[in-house]
DNA sequence: GTGCTTGTTGGCCA
DNA sequence: GTGGCCAACAAGCA
C-alpha cells in the first residue's frame, strides 16, 4: 500500500509519540522474510536500552537513528503498517518487530512480508539510504531530467515509466495513475512519444501530486491526520479508482481499467484518450 | 475453490 | 551493457 506521503504518515506515528523514549525490549520475528539480510537478534541486541532518535522519510523508505550510532530501515512493502499500542501489547503473528518503551509498544505489522527490516551501525547513514534517489519536490527533479529518462525509457508505457524508483522516488501505483490522469496523459503511451508540452505538463503534476498528498495524507508539521485519507479531497482521482463502475470527477465520465505495465491502472478515456 | 492486491527483485531475452 | 517484460514472493479478501 504505501507510497511517499503514506511512508511519512507511518513514520510519524512512530515518531510523535517515541521520539527520545528509552527502546527497554525488543520483539522480533527473527526468522521472517522481512528480516531477510539481516541479522535481527544483533538488531535485537542493538536497540535495546538505547533511545529512539531523529527519523527521517525518503520515498517508500524510512530511516530512524537509535542511540549514536544506529540506523534501522524500514520499508512497508505492500501491507507493512507502523503504529503504536499500548506497552502492554502482546505482539501478534505478523507483528515482526516491536519496540517496547515504556509509555507504547511501536509496532511494525506486515502480513505479506513484502516489507523489510534493515540495521546498520556506525557514524554514516548507510549505503542504501544514500543512493535514494533526489525526491520530486527537490530542485533536482528537473524538466531536464524528467525528458531525459521519458527518453531512455522511450518504448515503455508512461505508467510503468513513472514507477520507476530511481527518477521518481515515493511514486506507486496509485500516484502514477493520479499524476497521469492530472496531466491528460494516457497510461499505455510510449514515453518516448510525449511533446516538450507534455514532459513538462508531467512534471508539474508529480510535483503537485507529491506536495498536495504530503499535505492530504500526512499532515503538516508535528499534525498527524487520525487516519489514513481522511484529508484526501472527493475532486482525486484516488477516490474513485478502485472499484468498478467509478466515475472520473472532471468528466462525470466512466472510469476504465486494464493491466499497464503490469499494473492495474486506472485512468479516465473521457480526459486521457487511448494512447 | 478462484482471482484479485497501493512493491521489488531477479531472470530471461532482444 | 541496456531496456523491457514477467513470474515469484505471502497472505488476506471478495
Amino acid at each position: 500500500m504505501p507510497e511517499l506521503a503514506e511512508v511519512e504518515f507511518y513514520r510519524k506515528r512512530w515518531a510523535l509519540p517515541g521520539t527520545g523514549a528509552v527502546i527497554r525490549k525488543v520483539h522480533v520475528h527473527a526468522d521472517r522474510k522481512v528480516f531477510r539480510g539481516t541479522d535481527a537478534q544483533a538488531l535485537q541486541r542493538a536497540l535495546t536500552g538505547r533511545p529512539l532518535g531523529p527519523s527521517q522519510a525518503a520515498a517508500k523508505q524510512m530511516l530512524f537513528r537509535t542511540g549514536d550510532s544506529g540506523w534501522l530501515g524500514i520499508h512497508l512493502g505492500m501491507s507493512g503498517e507502523l503504529f503504536t499500542a499500548p506497552a502492554t501489547l502482546n505482539p501478534g503473528r505478523h507483528d515482526h518487530l516491536v519496540l517496547f518503551q515504556e509509555e507504547h509498544a511501536l509496532v511494525f505489522r506486515d502480513p505479506r512480508m513484502f516489507g523489510r527490516v534493515l540495521f546498520h551501525d556506525g557514524p554514516a547513514a548507510p549505503d542504501w539510504w544514500r543512493r535514494i534517489a533526489p525526491p520530486i519536490l527537490s530542485d533536482a527533479f528537473t524538466v531536464a531530467a524528467v525528458t531525459a529518462f521519458l527518453r531512455r525509457r522511450r518504448r515503455s508505457p508512461l505508467k510503468a515509466v513513472l514507477l520507476q524508483q530511481e527518477r521518481f522516488p515515493g511514486v506507486g501505483n496509485w500516484m502514477a495513475d493520479e499524476i497521469l490522469w492530472r496531466a491528460a496523459l494516457p497510461p499505455a503511451r510510449p514515453a518516448g512519444a510525449l511533446t516538450a508540452t507534455e514532459v513538462r505538463r508531467l512534471w508539474r503534476e508529480c510535483r503537485q501530486v507529491c506536495r498536495q498528498a504530503m499535505t492530504a495524507i500526512a499532515g503538516k508539521g508535528d499534525h498527524l491526520p487520525a487516519d489514513l485519507n481522511v484529508g484526501i479531497p472527493r475532486s482525486w482521482l484516488f477516490l474513485h479508482r478502485w472499484r468498478d463502475g467509478g466515475r472520473c470527477p472532471r468528466t462525470g465520465k466512466p472510469l476504465a481499467r486494464a493491466t499497464i505495465g503490469g499494473r492495474t491502472t486506472c485512468w479516465s478515456p473521457a480526459r486521457q484518450g487511448r494512447i
